[in-house]
DNA sequence: TAACCGTGGAG
DNA sequence: TCTCCAAGGTT
């Protein structure tokens, strides 16, 4: 068999694999591109099962392009808390402004201007072209990179971008007429289903006769992948501040970066474990800190500890809890936060402590710095939290979810 | 190019 | 417990 005749083979019997029988998933039940949209900017690095109730939920509350761009920001972070990757969130609102702007609510027919929206690559760019027009763009993703490895026993490092070029051009040439968005799901669906990343269900593979990854028994050692960076370790110190009326104070992090747009209880960065893990030094630190910054807490019982792993980084959280959390600046609790009003930051402690009453209760004058709030249990339900955040101010709300 | 960007399931 | 990594994109 020629290069040729092994291609048109594998596309022809792949694509009557899928055709034979696939899984019954939400987005497939609609031809609306604007649900394959959404579905396919959830899917990226995130599993099918994970989705699936987001994407039921996000597209009932925004059944159309038009309902999420005009939605508040905050309620489509809401609808997206916990699936992680929050800037698709973001950029896929955006998005939803543009299309509703510039094509009329309709998402267009057309590579460059797919391409060209917001949190839109290459891969989702072609899932969408695919599946909702049947344009024969390749999307190729990290199983159509794993299926092609094998399938032609590719030794290239599927980690570096040039190879995902270089695969994009062969599934490319795979694609059937006429049937691009079906062979696209189809190579997907086998990466998902059969030719998994560990043990490859290669005796009921229906394209393992010609599989040169298989013949050559190196199924199990492709494809080729260099190792990530372990995630850098970072110690954190956050407080739970409890005013008398049990509102708790949180903030909102910055419209930028990690986790960008999420709420989540005030906390710092030790500046090593040795602070972070001493019961002196550590609140010690969590107050100056946060003083600096305009906010005035007395952590001093040690709550728990929590840990998140990111992509890129490792988390080590040690919260602090703060009785009536509120110094005066000449009261007497200002002495329950060490050199805040002698060292370095005394100038700014005065500053923020001047704003809050003896008593404790919170504000006198309204002037927590940007972004910081008192919160109840149902602000704590409305607004959206990371999931380490959620998790401790779940407990301390009781169970609320 | 390489770093940045979340979370949870599977083995 | 630990490692891998999933329907990637942006900077």
């Amino acid at each position: 068999m020629n290069e040729l005749e092994a291609k048109t083979t594998f596309s022809r019997e792949l694509l009557a694999w899928y055709r034979r029988g696939n899984r019954d998933l939400p987005w497939r039940r609609s031809r609306d591109p604007y649900f394959i949209w959404v579905s396919e900017i959830m899917l990226q690095q995130t599993r099918v099962d994970t989705v699936i109730p987001y994407f039921n939920r996000f597209v009932e509350r925004f059944p159309t392009v038009k309902d999420l761009a005009e939605a508040p920001e905050e309620d489509v972070l809401k609808h997206w808390e916990g699936l992680g990757y929050y800037s698709r969130a973001r950029n896929l609102q955006a998005a939803a402004k543009e299309v509703t702007e510039r094509y009329g609510g309709r998402i267009p027919d057309d590579v460059e201007a797919v391409r060209g929206l917001k949190g839109v690559g290459p891969y989702t760019s072609g899932a969408i072209l695919s599946i909702a027009f049947n344009r024969p763009e390749p999307a190729v993703d990290g199983n159509v990179m794993r299926v092609l490895s094998r399938y032609f026993c590719i030794d290239e490092d599927i980690a570096k971008p040039a190879t995902r070029v270089g695969m994009e051009g062969l599934a490319r040439e795979l694609i059937p007429e006429g049937a691009a968005g079906d062979f696209n799901q189809a190579l997907m669906e086998l990466g998902a289903l059969v030719c998994t990343p560990r043990s490859p269900h290669c005796l009921t593979c229906p394209v393992m006769e010609h599989c040169a990854g298989r013949i050559a028994g190196r199924e199990e050692e492709l494809p080729v992948k260099s190792k990530a960076k372990p995630p850098k370790p970072q110690h954190r110190l956050a407080v739970l501040a409890k005013r008398a009326d049990g509102r708790v104070l949180a903030r909102q992090r910055p419209a930028q970066g990690l986790l960008a747009r999420l709420w989540e209880l005030p906390h710092v960065e030790a500046p090593g474990v040795d602070t972070w893990d001493s019961a002196e030094a550590g609140p010690r630190w969590l107050a100056e800190t946060l003083a600096l910054e305009g906010v005035g807490v007395a952590p001093t019982r040690h709550l728990g500890d929590a840990e998140h792993v990111f992509s890129h980084l490792h988390w080590y959280v040690r919260v602090w809890g703060a009785e009536g959390a509120l110094f005066e600046a000449d009261g007497p609790e200002a002495s329950a936060l060490p050199m805040a009003a002698s060292a370095a930051g005394g100038d700014a402690a005065r500053e923020t402590a001047a704003g809050y009453d003896a008593a404790g209760e919170g504000l006198s004058g309204g002037s927590l710095p940007e972004g910081y709030r008192w919160i109840d249990r149902a602000d704590f339900e409305a607004l959206a939290w990371p999931n380490v955040f959620r998790k401790i101010l779940a407990e301390h709300f009781g169970g609320a979810e």
